[in-house]
DNA sequence: TCAAATTATTGATCGAAGTCAAAGACGGTT
DNA sequence: AACCGTCTTTGACTTCGATCAATAATTTGA
């Protein structure tokens, strides 16, 4: 039973239910993914160098060290990124929402794995023809740029995170990123729904899976978090960003 | 005095002693900076843009969280880069080594510190221009593109270093690192010179200096490495490289 | 609606790396 | 060459998070 008193059944929480439109002048993440950088010809263009493609729960979308013939943008859904190390080490190096890019790498192999957490939907394209069709679009090069600057910026964000902070200031800081993330693509707020499994927030903060489970509790002892199924609500955010930033 | 019998006067070594020029057709690092992707015409252009300036041991180039008025590729010398937390703990996110360039951000103030360790030659664009000069020439936005993903992957490794390796790894890891970052811009081997300290080594790696410093021994005593003033001679790469892949 | 499988929580114990403290080595200066 | 300040190494001890192990909650599927 749960500690402190919240044995009543939890509450079911769940993420990102759009709808799904065919085309891309109206597509679901059309102002925030890569192609808002073009204009009405161009994006006719690009939608015929892109498909749909929907994925299953669990479903592998590319892994680390295979032939990186296809980049991604998601419109729907979660995918988690990650590295392996040979003996089975796993590092979450970031979840992708929609309106993110993925795939792009310097090499021509992925340089790490994509799984659908639950349902996902993808825009695929050829790494070829996408190229081709950047080559000569200096605007689109630098919507690009500007993507991989946010990744970037993230990126060192998260090795701050994993070099330098404690298990529960992990925690915080994973809750309100991820708070802040959603926000951005414009979720609504009270409630914060978490697709992903307490292996996958261990794997995502260089923690095991009981560090996280305990730190939870903990939180929720503390009257910072109320823990639900599938997500959690933000009892005190400013106490939250407090552990969160120091 | 040493352990292992190495009590002798240790070698010093030092790292990078390159001629100055001052024109951008033989700069130093014209093969594989980020000008590498310009034609005669637009180097002279860019030249024009950028003026070169040399900073002693320990200056502060750019300042987290000011202004970023300015963009920076290194010619010659090591920078450190890190971000802090508001209590002082540091994290090191990456060293600049000539050709590297560093202060591309998405936001307009520096995402991060970056400073001098020894003498550093820098060659320096203000952001404006910079970016009026890239603006239309998609050759040159593509080369920021392939430096940038460079950068974004080898961030991507170091987080899986910073979340799921050991100390001992961490250690190798870094050495086997920098050996092949040094090999990339054409610096002798056998001997590995080390120009940061063991705090710097700390910091980037997510250790503390004693545990730096006791892996270092250890690493000594068991042969792979032999310590030296300023760096270390790797005395059995292999195994090295075997800490540091697993 | 119940049983099996999966995922999350909790407890007890262990160990790798951190902390505190002191000594040793090195580099610069006079 | 001797002194001073800084950096590095080593030792003793502590602690945070990992590991091992069991229980509880939730989901799935017949």
């Amino acid at each position: 039973m749960r500690v402190g008193g919240h044995s009543e059944r939890r509450v079911k929480v769940s993420l990102l239910e759009g709808s799904r439109r065919q085309t891309c002048s109206d597509c679901v993440v059309r102002g925030f993914a890569i192609c808002a950088a073009l204009d009405k010809t161009e994006l006719w263009e690009l939608a015929n160098l892109s498909r749909h493609i929907h994925c299953e729960p669990g479903t592998t979308v590319f892994a680390q060290a295979t032939m990186a013939t296809s980049f991604f943008s998601v419109l729907e859904g979660v995918l988690r990124l990650y590295k392996l190390l040979p003996d089975g080490r796993r590092q979450i190096i970031g979840f992708a929402l929609p309106g993110d890019f993925v795939g792009l790498a310097g090499s021509p192999q992925y340089e790490f794995s994509a799984d659908a957490i639950g349902a996902v939907v993808l825009c695929q394209f050829s790494r070829a023809s996408f190229a081709r069709f950047a080559e000569n679009r200096p605007r689109f090069l630098r919507r690009i740029n500007e993507l991989a600057g946010r990744e970037l910026s993230r990126a060192q964000e998260h090795m701050v995170l994993l070099g330098r902070r404690s298990a529960e200031e992990k925690v915080a800081s994973f809750l309100i990123g991820w708070r802040d993330r959603l926000a951005e693509i414009g979720s609504a707020g009270g409630v914060l729904p978490l697709p992903m499994g307490r292996l996958d927030i261990a794997d995502y903060l260089g923690l095991t899976i009981e560090t996280v489970s305990r730190t939870f509790t903990k939180l929720e002892r503390d009257g910072i978090i109320r823990i639900l199924t599938g997500g959690i609500s933000l009892l005190d955010a400013a106490r939250a960003e407090a552990l969160s930033a120091a």
